[in-house]
RNA sequence: GGGCGGUUAGCUCAGUUGGUCAGAGCGCUUCCCUUACAAGGAAGAGGCCACAGGUUCGAAUCCUGUACCGCCCA
């Protein structure tokens, strides 16, 4: 790795590609890597992520850079602990997304996926496959995700592909896929069927029709003239009258049903009514299911078209017919209105039922559409042969793990919603009428009509052995495969393939909440199943990413390239945008993307970037000896032992955070450290000795750097290239190895944890903010040299031994600086009062006395304030009842206060 | 209809076992181009933590209810 001076500006499009091209060429994304460095062991710990694969339809959005941000922080924390690491990468053929938008390029052509037939279509998908693929991947470079791309999958790679096979083949033999005809979802673009969670529900102004039905009696016996006649029901005396939503379905319907103990209706069941338009008898019958607050209390029943009304019909027997086509036209059962589009038969049958007289009347209604979750088309229910899933004994293992703990979710409360789904779960429809997947590999035979299903592709009926054979036509649900992903891309169904032995089960699957049946569940359920263990030990999942008003992200914003993960990163750098995204949300919570929080990560890039440009500079001209850095070191200054020990209680704290899956808070608080102790305070008191020419430097050299070092292997998993490129630039007697990103987490020594200096570096920042305070209020120019006397007690021998510090963070006069126990304050002076120490300002002609006083009256009164509020706690129940360290604090703070209390009034007193 | 989440400074958000928890960034005010950094430094102002009860010595944090926003399932 080159090195070359840091640059006066940190500017991250100059080294993140370069450092991930390094990265990857070196091959520290690869667990062997590791191990040839001695930095893991095999027979050690190990951990492994899969990647969720993205689809290869499009390009990644900011969920995607979520989650590459949170697995890789993931992925890098575990390789720096020494765990032989696999984060493995692929992608995900999605099915009806990407035959979707393959046909969309072809209708451009004017063509049908038809005209191309099958084999034509599969070659077409497969070019675009080409290039969306290496589009997704280059992206997933740019989100500085360190994954073993030798590794990578794809879901219908042969590997992939005879593992979604041999599951297939034993579920199958086990009884537990089947193929029957039943009502599902079906959408008419799509022409296909979807499963129940690919149906969108959403909310539509729609119409309740109040229609009714003739009922046959004495007086009437059915129609006698042309349905559009204006006649049809002339005669009838007695009419059932209900609502719909979906006036074409009428002509579907075989029965009416009512609620048994509707006084209304009681009398009309078992009677038989006239379906208008079509003229079938139809009975009226009796059901629980029927709502009576709904409408009239009477619904008509449509089996063919409607999940309700098809188990209504089921329990009474009633013929489904099905009125429309897989296109959702009108079909030859719709009688006169065959060959309509429903929308176009909705509204000629309502105008026929009005003229017809049976038209009640029309109100306004709000209910919820089921739409294509892929092509927004209004699904019809629909009546059809299709390959289903009994995935009930499946959840009930995948619940299991949960519940025993095998499996930990997080938040936990995503369990509650886990456990609800998997309670009430039904049977998954596997089946789809797409060319773009996983052929269901079942032959069917022409001759005895059996189904073989078997490893290998058969030539003869496994029945009757007759080789008039064929294969069934549909692909499976995309994520039927997606559901073996954390062991078909490890080589499963070959169980002594070296990855899956040595890799699964996998450690965690991280993934946004909003997956969490499509994926997780699926998962959870196959993996169980075939391979005998839960996929993970834990499910980790982050909320969705929306835009700063909390608006979804769609691509029909129109500044949507505001949240394009790859302008974001031209814009501000990877690292910002990882930083931002693992520390302003909380697991399972949806975050707002504000732009400002972009800015605020690049500028603390930048900080820690102006930082190290510091170090060096200061650092250049003798390497710094680290290995003398020991707690007993006695050249070691107060502010050493401070930032030390500061350093060292953030490396327990962080690492304790990582463990606890706490990554915003660690983020944060590696942060604060950096920027508002590191810099702000320890480098600030390091020039003191740096720029004396008669100091050794030796010891503040080898704070600086190592504290720098230490607290970039703690930030490396939030911002990887800025780190890296500041650590290959650093002295190489402070870093061990050749690259950050496989060097040893920051491990934490008691031995530096020194509360005495963190006590006394902090009266004295203390003192030196409220003597900066002062300077403020009295406007004293900002550079000037002033003197000072300080009443330091029992602080006076550190203090004037820090006088240098005091005297460059204060901005004294050191000639004319006065550090002792007691001392007779000057009249004309300001007081800074911290506890016991009290310095005083003889600012010559500045000091107001008048404004001194009622300054310092001013501050008493709030002492007094927080004096009368720490005695009453003390003097009531909390002294008892209250822990004693708590309690032990507040005396201490009373204590404190009144120290101060005590100065304020002596100065007062003085000032007359 | 059932379940869940959110409501904290002007804005975007942290705050996991109830006791320095009232915070950060941005914005705002005043001052400073001081030889790491103006993508910066120093000093400030700003919130009865949605509302009403309750538990507790002590509640932003736990319980109950209400309001508004959002999500999931039916």
């Amino acid at each position: 790795m080159m090195t070359k001076p840091l640059a006066r500006i940190y500017n991250p499009r100059e080294i993140e590609e370069r450092l991930y091209q390094w990265w990857e060429e070196r091959g520290y994304f690869r667990p062997e890597t590791q191990v040839e460095k001695g930095r893991a062991d095999v027979d050690g710990p190990r951990f492994c992520i899969t990647m969720p694969p993205p689809n290869v339809t499009g390009a990644l959005h900011l969920g995607h850079a979520m989650t590459a941000a949170v697995e890789d922080l993931m992925t890098r924390y575990h390789r720096m602990r020494g765990f032989e690491t696999l984060f493995l990468p692929g992608s995900d053929h999605a099915g009806i997304a990407t035959q979707n938008v393959v046909e969309r390029e072809l209708a451009k052509e004017g063509l049908t996926r038809h005209d191309l037939g099958r084999e034509e279509f599969i070659k077409r998908v497969w070019e675009w496959k080409e290039i969306y693929h290496a589009r997704i991947t280059e992206q997933h470079r740019r989100l500085g995700v360190s994954c073993d791309w030798t590794r990578e999958r794809f879901t219908l790679d042969p590997g992939l592909s005879h593992a979604v096979r041999t599951a297939f083949v034993h579920l199958y033999k086990k009884g537990l896929i089947y193929r029957g005809t039943y009502l599902v979802n079906w959408c008419p673009r799509c022409t296909s069927a979807i499963s129940d969670l690919e149906v969108i529900p959403e909310e539509r102004a729609g119409h309740l029709w109040h229609i009714r039905y003739p009922v046959l009696n004495d007086d009437w016996a059915g129609p006698q003239a042309e349905w559009g006649s204006g006649q049809w029901a002339e005669g009838a005396t007695e009419f059932v009258s209900m609502a719909t939503t979906r006036p074409e379905t009428i002509l579907g319907d075989t029965g009416v049903a009512v609620h048994p103990d509707d006084d209304r209706w009681r009398h009309l069941i078992g009677r038989t009514a006239v379906l208008p338009a079509i003229g079938r008898r139809i009975p009226i019958i009796a059901d629980e299911a029927v709502d009576p607050q709904f409408g009239t209390g009477a619904v008509k029943v449509t089996p063919a078209h409607d999940p309700t009304d098809n188990e209504i019909g089921i329990r009474h027997g009633l013929e489904a017919v099905d009125v429309m086509t897989d296109t959702a036209r009108m079909n030859e059962n719709a009688g006169p209105y065959a060959g309509q589009d429903r929308f176009e038969c909705r509204r000629h049958i309502v105008a026929d039922f009005e003229k017809e007289g049976l038209l009640v009347k029309i109100e306004p209604y709000a209910h919820a559409v089921g739409t294509c979750e892929r092509c927004h088309t209004d699904i019809e229910p629909r009546i059809s042969t299709q390959w289903f899933v009994d995935v009930k004994p499946l959840a009930e293992a995948a619940m299991e793990a949960v519940r025993s703990g095998a499996t930990t979710i997080i938040p936990g409360r995503e369990e509650r919603r886990f456990f609800h789904w998997m309670e009430n779960i039904r049977p998954w429809c596997i089946s789809r009428q797409l060319w773009w997947g996983h052929r269901i590999p079942v032959w069917y035979c022409d001759d005895c009509g059996g189904q073989t299903c078997e490893l290998e592709d058969p030539t003869v009926c496994a029945h009757c052995g007759s080789g008039n054979i064929h294969q069934d036509e549909d692909v499976l649900d995309t994520w039927f495969s997606s559901g073996l992903w954390p062991f078909s891309t490890l080589g499963w169904p070959d169980t002594d393939a070296p990855d899956f032995r040595r890799y699964y089960p996998t450690d965690t699957r991280e993934t946004g909440y909003d997956i969490l049946f499509f994926w997780v569940a699926r998962e959870m359920m196959l993996g169980i199943e075939m391979t005998g263990h839960p996929p993970y030990a834990t499910v980790y999942l982050h909320g969705l990413v929306r835009n700063e008003e909390g608006k979804k992200i769609s691509k029909s914003m129109e500044n949507i390239e505001e949240y394009d993960p790859l302008n974001i990163i031209e814009k501000y750098g990877c690292d910002a945008l990882r930083y931002t995204l693992l520390t302003s949300s909380t697991p399972g919570l949806d975050m707002n993307l504000d732009p400002r929080r972009l800015e605020g990560a690049r500028n603390f890039g930048n900080k820690v970037w102006q930082a190290t440009r510091f170090i060096l500079a200061n650092c250049q001209d003798s390497e710094a000896q680290i290995s003398t850095l020991e707690p007993r070191t006695p050249d070691l200054e107060l502010p050493d032992r401070w930032i030390l020990s500061r350093l060292n209680r953030l490396i327990q704290r962080v690492t304790h955070l990582f463990e606890s899956h706490q990554y915003g808070e660690a983020g944060r608080q590696i942060h604060d450290f950096l920027w508002g102790e590191y810099c702000d305070w320890y480098i600030e008191a390091s020039k003191v000795r740096l720029y004396d020419e008669t100091a050794d430097k030796t010891v503040p050299r080898a704070v600086l750097l190592h504290v720098l070092e230490t607290s970039l292997r703690l930030l490396h998993p939030f911002m990887p290239f800025v780190t890296e490129a500041i650590w290959q630039v650093l002295p190489e007697a402070v870093r061990e190895g050749e690259a950050l990103i496989l060097a040893r987490w920051p491990e934490a020594d008691p031995a530096w944890m020194d509360e005495g200096a963190e006590e006394r570096m902090g009266l004295m920042m203390a003192l030196i903010r409220s003597i900066r305070n002062l300077r403020a209020e009295y406007e004293v120019t900002p550079g000037k040299r002033i003197p000072a006397l300080i009443a330091a007690g029992e602080a006076t021998p550190f203090l004037e031994r820090q006088r240098p510090v005091l005297c460059a963070l204060a901005k004294l006069d050191s000639e004319e600086l006065v550090i002792r126990p007691t001392l007779a304050p000057p009249a004309q002076a300001a007081t800074a009062v911290v506890g016991e120490v009290v310095g005083y300002l003889p600012l010559a002609g500045l000091v107001d006395l008048e404004a001194e006083r009622a300054r310092l009256a001013k501050g008493l009164v709030e002492v007094e304030a927080r004096i009368a509020r720490s005695r009453d706690l003390l003097a009531g129940e909390f002294a008892q009842k209250a822990p004693p360290p708590v309690v032990r604090r507040e005396r201490d703070k009373l204590a404190d206060l009144e120290a101060t209390r005590q100065q304020l009034q002596e100065r007062l007193e003085r000032l007359g």
